[in-house]
DNA sequence: GTGCTATGTGTACATTGTTCACATATTTTC
DNA sequence: GAAAATATGTGAACAATGTACACATAGCAC
């Protein structure tokens, strides 16, 4: 049950991320170093490079897999709501924000479009799908859609989350903050954020 | 007329901010590096530690200087609006959504939460200005106010504009689009917004 | 002038991303 | 199952970067 001492690591790109993760977690995404990722994976610096063209490269899957997480998120958040019959958009939007709160270098990491590759065919797939499951509850179709044929409407929703999203993290909103008291601030936000989307205002 | 071949610099803070300037909107935040930035203002590498003691420090500074100039931006598209009559808040948030979109380095660097000082009492200070010039519709007041007492619907015009910005900054959303589809998407979104801010809805 | 302080220089060092020739494991082929 | 081909990890090296420090030079106070 310890790791199996051989030459090859048997899984090293995984744990790579995962080291990203572990780093970006405790020290934030500036901290997240090569050749730290490389150690905590128990492998010398270079092995890197024969998964990863590039650290950007390791980025970009990195950001993958948190767009993806979030969109995972979501989606329960939704289950939830729809079970319970409470309004859909508005769980999936506190979902977002939360995910946002809670881990605020995954989020960054989504979307620091200078260090990551953004037109990856995995990074664009996962950053459509993200699109896709925040606007489902207005489309006709939750199929995979892509974010640039949005409504005026989803756009608005997309871009009030997304916006309060990053004034908590990355913003001066909320910095001496508790947890809750930013749910319940985003809360408000969405509340008054309802009658945009009254069937008379389409 | 030339530079005169003093030892002394004269002005090598400023110099150097917009060094950042010049190599940011060139070739992004990525590249803006201390030594980049010490030869262009012609100056040795060390040097740029006589005014900053960090490259964070430097970066807070053109933080700073950012959030004014897309302050001033807001209020000169205030200023405007209200002459001619129009809708203030429209103009600012458009303003706002604007200066993204032509200088994104900049907004980019406005808000990098883990490569600057946030707070430092100058760029404390702009974030604030920046709220409330951007809020000043709303509110009694258009003094400097700090961004965690706003109301809700302040919050919700803060974070669509902001999001929006964000969205087409570093985000999947109109990745191919000309300038001018940008922008009357944020018109659209900004329209589609409204109905959140009539009286009926306080 | 003589100091004092502010500002710029040159050298040096640790850290980082990356390369490349080499070593070792795994898979394929006969 | 041996040999060949391929995939994966290593170690030493390099250039670039942020930064420290002892020193040089400028501007100012008296």
């Amino acid at each position: 049950m310890k790791k199996k001492k051989t030459y090859h690591h048997g899984n090293l790109a995984e744990s790579l991320l995962d080291a990203v993760d572990e780093i970006a977690s405790q020290f934030g995404l500036e901290a997240v170093t090569l050749r730290a990722c490389a150690k905590l994976a128990g492998v010398s610096p270079s092995s890197a490079f024969r998964h990863y063209v590039d650290k950007r490269a390791l980025f970009t899957a990195f950001a993958t897999r948190a767009l993806n997480q979030l969109t995972a998120a979501m989606s329960a958040a939704k289950a939830i709501a729809e079970k319970d019959g409470q309004d859909a958009f508005k769980a999936v939007g506190i979902a977002y924000i939360a995910f946002a709160i809670d881990k605020p270098a995954f989020f960054r990491a989504m979307w620091r479009e200078e260090a990551i590759y953004s037109n990856d065919d995995h990074y664009r797939q996962a950053a459509n799908n993200l699109s896709a499951q925040l606007t489902g509850g207005f489309a006709d179709t939750i199929d995979d859609k892509d974010p640039e044929t949005l409504s005026a409407q989803e756009l608005l929703a997309w871009s009030a989350v997304h916006g309060l999203a990053n004034l908590f993290v990355d913003g001066p909103v909320g910095n001496a903050t508790p947890r809750q008291q930013k749910i319940e601030k985003a809360v408000e936000m969405i509340d008054a954020l309802m009658p945009a989307f009254q069937p008379s205002n389409a």
